[in-house]
DNA sequence: CGCAGACGCAACCTTTTGGTTGCATTTAGT
DNA sequence: ACTAAATGCAACCAAAAGGTTGCGTCTGCG
């Protein structure tokens, strides 16, 4: 399986919205968590956080552990290092193109 | 200046669509180049090509150095990187987080 | 000059997104 | 059994996003 754009996308978007990050943010600092807990201190309806949850379950980056009446979201660091990894090869093939671009100028 | 999360959100949210990484990734590879030339191997029109360069530009992934008729987009990857070192501080706060769990219970 | 290439601007349209409110459902505790 | 907490589901809304078409502008070149 290439590791193409099109397939890193999603998470980048998953992340792209503030109060998502946000939501990253706490449960990688305070660890699983439910709804409720997380609403407190969030801007928004509980409705809203449910929302954003399912959007980062969506794309791999949290998973839900339910048990009884409350439920308890977690992180999932994998999706992280996934992203993280894709930054990483960009910035590789940046630094080739800039390679290739200075034997070229100095070969003249 | 405090490295909260709300400032990071317009990076990966610049990163979060397919046609947009697509853009990062062959300006990555291929070294910076014009719109006309972007445009060509996009399933869009220039114009559309056009916002997204101008996201992306919002988001200072890219800048753009006009001479005369043509531009030429560049990438910059000082942004790349801000977003890689985010990912890693969430990633190592989860570490955190699970060590603070692992000596809570044990301790227990 | 006159044409064609490379853009910018603006209007317009459809779909998605982020958010809310209202109501139903499950469950812990008294 | 009753109540209150923690969620889920669904309808609905306004704003933003992604994309297109049309037209105007500047510039290099024959």
């Amino acid at each position: 399986m290439r590791s193409n754009a099109a397939a890193k996308a999603p998470i980048f978007a998953a992340l792209g919205d503030e109060t998502r990050l946000a939501l990253v943010a706490r449960l990688s600092s305070e660890g699983a968590q439910s709804i409720a807990r997380l609403t407190d201190g969030a801007q928004v309806t509980r409705q809203a956080v449910t929302k954003h949850l399912r959007v980062l379950e969506g794309a791999g980056l949290v998973r839900c552990l339910r048990q009884a009446r409350e439920s308890s979201w977690e992180l999932q660091p994998r999706k992280l290092d996934e992203a993280k990894r894709y930054l990483d090869r960009i910035g590789h093939e940046w630094d080739l193109a800039l390679e290739r671009l200075k034997a070229f100028v100095e070969k003249g």
